[in-house]
DNA sequence: ACATCTAATATTGTACACAAAACTTGGCGT
DNA sequence: ACGCCAAGTTTTGTGTACAATATTAGATGT
């Protein structure tokens, strides 16, 4: 999409990751328009967009509302990201190259650093846990895998898990993505699959507890 | 949609599915818009739909595509099919009700009829197969695999693919039916599961095994 | 008071015209 | 001859006006 697409998209996704438009809220084109500075025609694709990457779904007919998630969707969610990522894994095991490992490493190097820091850089750590596990699936080599995932990994209750882990969660996940990084050198597809798998729902009972504890988050996130 | 939508979404899927639009051949808005008689917007609106589904590909900037498929895709294709569904039907084991179950064998009786006359009338084959599927998926609940199934179900190969089926290949489907069907009155997860699996499996055996005999369908289907 | 139908309003769908961007072609310089 | 840049052409993106459809509110009858 050019510009103007782009915006909308970016905005509106803003919009419903901020919370300024909470589930079940109904998203109007000529609203979002207004919002955005841009016609109807370019918020009406950025709505398909998010369509797509199921952050927005529609009603009975056409109107645009902001998804909403109860727990056994989130449970099913992780279930079928740890599934598929565990596939990529083992894909990716007999597929990475000497350069693909390397970065993999400088990539875990990085999110180590924000995890020990004192500050805890979590906007550090997701972006680089974002990229680290994007260079398994792209060098799983599977556009289907790829799509399939595209539309579990970018949804809210991702980042927000990550927000809710203590620091030896975030630990725990630097320790785990060298599991990985030594399966893949042993290039052992079931090792890395497992591991993988084990790392995502780790993941999901950690959000899960802490979901549970901040209590109002529970249905959607 | 409405009504100029979902046509020029049918007409071009029928473009592609017949062959009129070959694999990598570019869809120009213009032109379809003539061919389906109606404006550019909608057009537009059908190739976002059609592009996830995976029929259309944009190239580095925006022009649409006919998808076309390696080999390698297409083994991978099933393979994911066959994880997702086999996940389904493990779902599905505990989510059946007697209705739910009386309709699929009803959709299984009406595939046997198919098959066993003799005609065997593959258009009718296909579409209680689909339906059949269609029953197993939506008893699992599950949005995410919903979404996920459809971009790999509705590929022209998985219709083609039926077409390579020999008579035998057709009545060994509506055994491995009948072993699901035994496998959710027993409400056995593993054994769906494995059923299923092995079924899709079997299918992509089949397939590239015809698709080889025929030669130059092997790429692309 | 309640249901139901109808008119008013709100929202989305479509067409068309123009703008922006990408691709192609032809000419120029080296 | 070859590569490169520029104008022309094609193709896609955006804005706007209008049409169709869905939702709401109000009136009317029982």
């Amino acid at each position: 999409m050019s510009r103007a697409s782009d915006r909308a998209y970016a905005e509106i996704r803003g919009l419903i990751l901020s919370g300024d438009a909470p589930p079940g809220a109904q998203l109007k084109e000529e609203q979002l328009a207004e919002i955005c500075g841009v016609s109807r025609t370019p918020v009406r694709d950025a709505l398909r967009r998010l369509e797509a990457e199921l952050y927005v779904v529609r009603s009975d007919s056409k109107r645009a509302f902001v998804a909403e998630w109860s727990s056994e969707d989130l449970s099913e969610m992780f279930t079928l990201r740890g599934m598929l990522e565990g596939h990529a894994a083992a894909r990716a095991a007999w597929r990475f190259t000497a350069e693909g490992m390397t970065a993999l490493r400088a990539c875990n190097a990085r999110i180590e650093q924000a995890v020990l820091s004192d500050e805890q850089d979590i906007a550090d750590f997701l972006e680089h846990n974002r990229e680290f596990h994007r260079l398994i699936v792209e060098t799983a080599q599977s556009k289907y895998l790829e799509s399939s995932l595209a539309m579990l990994v970018e949804q809210p209750i991702v980042r927000r898990t990550a927000m809710h882990y203590g620091p030896d969660q975030l630990v725990q996940s630097v320790r785990e993505h060298q599991e990985l990084i030594q399966a893949f050198t042993e290039r052992d597809p079931d090792w890395a699959r497992a591991v993988m798998t084990a790392h995502i729902r780790r993941a999901f009972h950690a959000f899960a507890k802490t979901a549970a504890r901040v209590g109002d988050e529970s249905p959607i996130g």
